[in-house]
DNA sequence: ATAAACCCTAAAGCTTACTTCAGGGTCAAG
DNA sequence: CTTGACCCTGAAGTAAGCTTTAGGGTTTAT
C-alpha cells in the first residue's frame, strides 16, 4: 500500500522518469498525488495504466490514439465497436507501410542484384539507375 | 539551352519550389547559377540530380544518405562496392522495419479477433487485453 | 501602369516522442 | 553535516523533411 515514487513507476514499467512526467503533461497519466514535499506518489493502478500505453504503442498506436482510447474506456456511450474500429483503422495503415516497404525492398534489391561490387564507382548499376529512369516498374525491354 | 527557372525545375521533377531551396540548403543540390536579378538557374543536368535524390529517396535512403551517395560519385577512390554496401545495409533496415510492422499487425490482428464489436466498452477484450499482460507472446494456454 | 504570377531571404513552425538543461529542493546513509 | 541518490519545475533541444511566415523584389501580360 505504501505509494510508489515517480522512480518507483518508471523503473515497474520499464521506461525513463522523463518519460512519465512527459506523459502526465500529455494527459495519458492522471495527475498524482504529491507527498508533502511534492514529490508525485503512484499507486499500483498507475503501473497498470502505465504498461496499458506501452503496449498500446507496441501495437502501433500513438500517444494521441492512445489518449483516445484511454478516454474511451470512461465514456459511458462509448461502444466495443468504437474500439473494434480504432484497431482495424491502425491494422489498414500498418499494411499500407507494409506495402510500401516491401515495394522499397523489392526496388533496392533489383537494383542491388545488378552489382557486382567490383570496380569504381563511375560504372555502378545501381547509381545509374538512380540517375536515369530505368528500373522502374519492371519495364519490358 | 534556356535556363529553367527554380518553378521549372521543381515541375520537372515533381516537387515544390521550396523542397527545392530546402535540398540546396541541405547540400544535395549545388548552388545554381543566377541571373542578374538574383534568380536561380538550372539546367537539365539539375533536373537529372533532382530526380536521384527523388528515386533513392523512394527506395528509402535518407537525405543524408543520399548526400553521403552523391559524393562517393565524385570521390575518385570510391568503389562501386561502397555503393553496394550502402544499399544491403538500407535492405537490412527495411527488413527490420518490415519484421517489426508485421509483429505489430499480427498482435494487433489477434486482439481485434477476439472482439466482437458489441456491447459497451466496458467488456472489449482489445482493452482488456492491453491492460493486462495477456496476448502477448502467444501464450499456451 | 498595374495586377498576377514568380522569384528572393532569413527565420520560425510542424510532427512525434521524448531528452536535456538549468537551477534547485529532499531524503537516507555514514 | 555532508554526500549522493532522488525529486521538482519550466524551457529548450533533438531527429527528419519539409512548410509557412514575413517582408519584399521581378517579369509578363493586359
Ligand atoms: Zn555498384
Ligand atoms: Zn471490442
Ligand atoms: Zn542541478
Ligand atoms: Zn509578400
Amino acid at each position: 500500500m505504501k505509494p510508489l515514487s515517480i522512480g518507483q513507476l518508471a523503473k515497474a514499467a520499464g521506461v525513463s522518469v522523463e518519460t512519465v512526467r512527459f506523459y502526465e503533461r500529455k494527459g495519458l497519466l492522471p495527475k498524482p498525488r504529491r507527498s508533502a514535499s511534492g514529490y508525485r506518489q503512484y499507486s499500483e493502478e498507475s503501473v497498470r495504466r502505465l504498461r496499458f500505453v506501452q503496449r498500446a504503442k507496441d501495437v502501433g498506436f500513438t500517444l494521441g490514439e492512445i489518449g483516445e482510447l484511454l478516454a474511451l474506456r470512461t465514456e459511458p456511450n462509448a461502444s466495443c465497436a468504437d474500439v473494434r474500429a480504432r484497431a482495424a483503422t491502425k491494422i489498414a495503415l500498418i499494411d499500407e507501410k507494409l506495402t510500401a516497404l516491401s515495394r522499397m525492398k523489392r526496388a533496392l534489391g533489383q537494383l542491388a542484384e545488378r552489382c557486382t561490387g567490383e570496380g569504381p564507382v563511375s560504372g555502378c548499376p545501381i547509381l545509374d539507375a538512380l540517375e536515369t529512369d530505368e528500373g522502374k516498374h519492371d519495364a519490358n525491354s
